[in-house]
RNA sequence: GGGGGGGUUCCAGAGCGGUCAAAUGGGACGGACUGUAAAUCCGUUACUUCGGUUUCGAAGGUUCGAAUCCUUCCCCCCCCA
């Protein structure tokens, strides 16, 4: 299918240069997308971008990931209203390391001609001195147009100004365009709708230097239907790395998305055909209680980021916490698979010998482990009716725990509210 | 340089000598309802050994008693030059 076209039913096109979709259509095409390491991992945010590179290569185009060793340093003042404070060279690199791993796991990297590359512009501003770069590069691009960018023109207008090196930014990138389009005959570059500047930066500055073409497309900002931000709960940010957010989270946000959310992101998120989509919005509609759309789609994304056993996992997870998993059904379960069960979900220790003579709850949550942050937090929240050890609602806010009421001789199981859950084991 | 206004609990914002752990709104968190949704309603929103203890930019002072009055200091904003 025609990349393009793919974009537009997906709900994936904000804006496009007059002549891309002709260029894409006369062969394989080499296009890339940037990627900021502001962070060690990549977030659900930036997934859509990977998942935009990956569209693109199996269409038959070629795909380059680049990594802002070099823009990383600087810092793109789009879409932020002050300046922001720099990188520290060590977490620089330790960021770019984690993102290209991650990179890795999504393209392939050897299939021919349209194998996927990434590359990281240091390489190529590491040896770029600073006169060498405003001769070079400067010399093409006018103040004027520079400051004609809403992130630039936002940040004049408003107290806090602009740092030379903020201001500098889009040139830098659109440096990096020209060099792939000079050395790497990449003549597309895609990303969100705030890189629309910066990317045209680009296309502009290959005009001007060499008299080149090359095109853009950006993608619209994710919104969830209540108009919240995407990409965050209560907990924080939603990343692709393990370590940071649990294939059992992962999979839950997805599946919390709102009936609205869920028909968008699987269009958005997925490689689900228009017609498997539209049979699936329709078979949600029949049952939404079911939520068969949320389910393919968290299912889908799950398997993809952390693969089919993480997804097991986070299946079983979901099964016990929120289905009829009884207790009885996790007294049947040996050590190792409660904790795996439990995998993703917050543990706690606490001392064996002191369960002999007992712990009363609010010690017990507030201060032998982090459930609460202090006593009279978990006082209330007891007498609030929300919290729950091994399913059964506390109601009392002097009782006491022994190892009676351990499941296994090992674990106790508390909830706070209904959808939160820690794990405590008793060693 | 001169004049004025202000810094209050997560945020906004009342309080202006005791009845103030501090109104109200927002947010957050819990409960009910439900589809692990939305809307709605209800509750909680400094710590505590439940006796008290520490909070209202900071440090001192007046007073039986201060977020409220005085002194000094720090920081913000506005107007005039």
């Amino acid at each position: 299918m025609d990349f393009v076209e793919e974009l537009r039913w997906r709900g994936l096109l904000h804006d496009i240069m007059p002549g891309t979709q002709e260029k894409l259509a006369q062969g394989i095409t080499a296009g890339y997308i940037g990627f900021d390491p502001t962070a060690d991992s990549l977030h659900v945010g930036s997934l859509l971008q990977i998942l935009t590179l990956l569209r693109f290569q199996k269409a038959g185009h070629k795909p380059f990931a680049l990594v802002g060793g070099a823009t990383g340093m600087v810092g793109d003042p789009s879409g932020k209203s002050a300046e922001r404070n720099l990188l520290s060279e060590d977490i620089l690199n330790h960021n770019l390391a984690g993102i290209k791993k991650q990179l890795e796991q999504f393209l392939d990297f050897d299939c021919g001609a349209n194998s996927a590359e990434i590359v990281n512009n240091y390489d190529w501003f590491k040896n770029f001195t600073f006169l060498d770069f405003i001769r070079n590069a400067g010399k093409h691009i006018t103040v004027n147009y520079m400051m004609a960018k809403d992130s630039v023109k936002k940040r004049l207008e408003s107290e806090v100004g602009m740092s030379f090196t903020e201001f500098s930014y889009q040139l830098v990138q659109g440096y990096d365009f020209y060099y792939l389009w000079k050395h790497k005959n990449c003549v597309l570059q895609m990303g969100g709708s705030d890189q629309w500047g910066n990317i045209v930066t680009g296309t502009e500055f290959i005009r001007r230097k060499d008299g080149g073409e090359a095109f853009a497309i950006t993608s619209p900002l994710i919104k969830k239907a209540d108009g919240t931000k995407f990409g965050k709960t209560e907990g924080g940010n939603i990343w692709l790395s393990a370590d940071k957010t649990s294939p059992y989270q992962f999979y839950q946000f997805w599946l919390n998305a709102s009936d609205a959310d869920a028909e968008n992101y699987i269009k958005i998120f997925t490689f689900f055909t228009q017609s498997e989509i539209i049979d699936l919005v329709a078979q949600h509609q029949t049952a939404p209680h079911l939520r068969l759309l949320q389910k393919a789609l968290a299912a889908d994304i799950t398997t993809r980021v952390h693969g089919a056993p993480q997804l097991e996992t986070a299946l079983k997870t979901t099964d016990f916490l929120f289905g009829n998993g009884s207790l009885d059904f996790l007294k049947q379960l040996n050590t190792a698979q409660v904790l795996q069960i439990f995998e993703g979900i917050p543990h706690f220790t606490v001392d064996k010998n002191e369960l002999q003579t007992g712990i009363d709850v609010l010690t017990l949550l507030a201060e032998r482990t982090k459930i609460f942050t202090s006593k009279g937090e978990s006082k209330k929240m007891i007498d609030g009716g929300g919290v729950s050890v091994n399913r059964i609602k506390i109601t009392d806010n002097s009782k006491v725990f022994t190892p009676t009421d351990l499941i296994n001789q090992q674990f106790l199981v508390v909830q706070k509210g209904k959808k939160n859950y820690f794990l405590i084991k008793a060693i």
